[in-house]
RNA sequence: GCGCCCGUAGCUCAGUUGGAUAGAGCAACGGACUUCUAAUCCGUAGGUCACAGGUUCGAAUCCUGUCGGGCGUACCA
């Protein structure tokens, strides 16, 4: 059974809404793919089961058409039937239908089809009019989706590899929110456990050296020089204070200040939370509920050895190791809060939830899924919780790798990152490159040294040069007939772009849909690339010929408000002048 | 040792979920400003998709093994 990913996908085009058949590319994909099922259907019988993975998508030379299915080949063996014959059975499906300009079978098996210019045009005067986001209203409202990302614990910077998580988290919160979910952004910290209390520790040390005294670092504490200003103001405000009558306020003071940290690194990406869970909210109760609900499914037992140690069954789940979830002391161990954390998120009502972690993170994160679905079922966690595990940066600096540890105090910070770039902008999109689970090498002298030839000003240029365009013809050329637009862009530039402009709400639902934002700056890259060459070659005001000025006019706002739109996605700007 | 991720042009990476001749950007070389912005465009060159098998009409993509890199493998988070 080969159905699922056509499955997944022809669900999201069929939430499209009726009535904007015309111009609406998610219909339109839609009836492709209908189109030719009836066809098979009636030729053939052919079972429901396979049907539903025919299915048309962009094709990618030019010269196959704008879309092509290759289902034909996968249909021969089944229906006993030579794949030609299949295809042209298929391409008759298609036949009258009026987004359609024309179909081939070509090769052992392929339609190919090529939009109408009428169509590509009326689309492309919807997106310069709606937007981006108009066009994808039709995807949406898609219920409550809750992401949840960085929560880094509140011990200092954020670093280089929260500055990825940072990024990819808020890109897919945008992905998501753009196809019609009602997206928060959350951020939870572990503020209960041993490292919060080496960190006041570190702190409390600080103070007592900077008072003269010689109390030292703790075993595992953190050394970084951030915590001697944070020593420095503490005495100013409360110099009597001392270790360890005074662990609590050294605790308060030094999660206030980290999270000051954290929070003014997060501004610098233009990136806020809608709220950040403290591990703390959940103890002792909801953690002790979660504990009594896994022990009625009879998955803990205590620790043989009588000392008060209680396990988690996590081999009976599939899951390599059983591990302790409740110290001896009383204690729990980090993995437990995290249940009780995913549980209390169920309880809230989302539709979709997303977990973003390091690889560093994937063994518990699958602990944890475990226990969720061992309580709330495969179907339930397995609808609506989706888990993105992104790869480490490895951080250079002219080809010479930088070593990173927190708690040594030996990182570059998120901050020095982004001064050093220079720019936000480039930033995000730096790291929005590649696709999470893909490692990535994140060179610093070269992010600087290219920063006059990089691919976010070439899509920003791009964006400009239409603004240009704009600034001089004013509200003149501005009500283009769609039909006759239609008409007069055939120039393969004009063809080109118009092509991709269409296709460009589809890729977002898809992208956002897989989550995954590095399809979006490819797309915001290639259209870049479509406007340049088409700019180049044509000239877009002509005083002399004002249907055509209208007609490329239409095809500069189309184009403006699809970079608009992919480049808001991506949380980048789009400067109206460079 | 075991588990997860990765290996694609000199470098950094895509590759529409198994389709047609594997693509971009940098770097290299050669061209294009009397033009709505040259932060641009056009052209050339660059590949045993780590390696070896297997699955089938068809594999960079799926399965097995080998090699190489990253991350885990805590009663840290």
């Amino acid at each position: 059974m080969k159905t699922c990913g056509a499955m997944r996908r022809t669900k999201t085009i069929g939430t499209a809404r009726r009535g904007r058949e015309m111009n609406s590319p998610f219909s339109t994909r839609s009836s492709i793919a209908e189109g030719m099922r009836q066809a098979l259907r009636r030729e053939f019988a052919c079972p429901e089961e396979h049907l539903c993975s025919v299915t048309a998508s962009e094709s990618g030379e030019p010269g196959f058409g704008d879309m092509a299915s290759s289902s034909a080949m996968g249909l021969a063996k089944v229906l006993r039937v030579p794949p030609g014959r299949i295809a042209s059975v298929m391409a008759d499906g298609l036949s009258g239908l009026p987004f359609v300009g024309g179909v081939t079978v070509d090769g052992p098996g392929f339609v190919n089809i090529t939009l109408s210019n009428g169509y590509l045009s009326s689309v492309a005067t919807r997106l310069a009019r709606e937007g981006l986001a108009g066009m994808l209203c039709e995807c949406g409202p898609r219920g409550k989706a809750m992401v949840e990302f960085v929560s880094s614990n509140p011990t200092g910077p954020l670093t280089v590899g929260h500055c990825r998580q940072a990024v990819l988290g808020d890109a897919i919160s945008r992905l998501l929110s753009a196809v019609g979910w009602t997206v928060s952004r959350e951020y939870y910290f572990n503020d209960a456990g041993r490292q919060m209390d080496r960190l006041a520790e570190s702190l409390a040390a600080r103070c007592d050296q900077l008072r003269g005294g010689s109390m030292p670092v703790p075993e595992g504490g953190y050394q970084g020089d951030y915590i001697l200003d944070w020593a420095r103001d503490l005495l100013v405000n409360e110099p009597g204070i001392s270790w360890p009558d005074d662990r609590e306020r050294f605790r308060e003071a030094a999660t206030g200040r980290a999270f000051d940290l954290i929070k003014s690194d997060l501004e610098l990406l233009d990136i806020c939370f809608d709220r950040y869970f403290a591990e703390s909210e959940l103890i002792p109760g909801p953690v002790e509920e979660a504990i009594e609900r896994l022990d009625r499914a009879g998955l803990t037992y205590p620790d043989p050895d009588g000392s008060g140690k209680l396990w988690l069954k996590l081999t009976e789940l599939g899951r390599p190791e059983d591990r302790v979830v409740r110290r001896a002391g009383g204690g729990y161990t980090y993995r437990m809060p995290d249940i009780a954390y995913h549980l209390d998120k169920f309880s809230r009502g989302y539709d979709l939830l997303v977990d973003v972690f390091g690889s560093d993170h994937i063994d518990t994160c699958r602990d944890v899924e475990a226990a969720v679905t061992a309580l709330l079922g495969v179907e339930r966690v397995k609808r609506t919780m989706r888990t993105v595990i992104h790869q480490f940066v490895t951080l250079s600096r002219g080809g010479e790798t930088v070593k990173m540890s927190t708690r040594s105090g030996e990182f570059v910070t998120l901050r020095d990152l982004v001064s050093e770039v220079g720019s936000p902008d480039v930033t995000r999109f730096l790291f929005l490159t590649r696709r999470a689970e893909a490692h990535m090498d994140f060179d610093l002298a070269v992010a600087r040294k290219d920063s006059d030839e990089n691919p976010v000003f070439y899509i920003q240029y791009a964006f400009a040069r239409i603004g240009g365009i704009l600034r001089i013809a004013g509200d003149r050329f501005r009500d283009t007939d769609p039909a006759q637009a239609a008409d007069l862009l055939r120039e393969p530039r004009e063809r080109a772009l118009l092509r991709l402009l269409e296709a460009l709400p589809v890729r977002v639902s898809e992208a956002a849909e897989d989550m995954a934002p590095h399809r979006i700056t490819d797309t915001a890259s290639e259209l870049a690339t479509a406007f340049h060459g088409f700019y180049t070659q044509h000239k877009v005001m002509d005083e002399g010929n004002p249907p055509l000025t209208r007609a490329r006019m239409l095809l500069c706002l189309a184009c403006r408000e699809g970079l608009k739109g992919l480049l808001e996605v991506l949380g980048i700007s789009a400067p109206e002048r460079m």
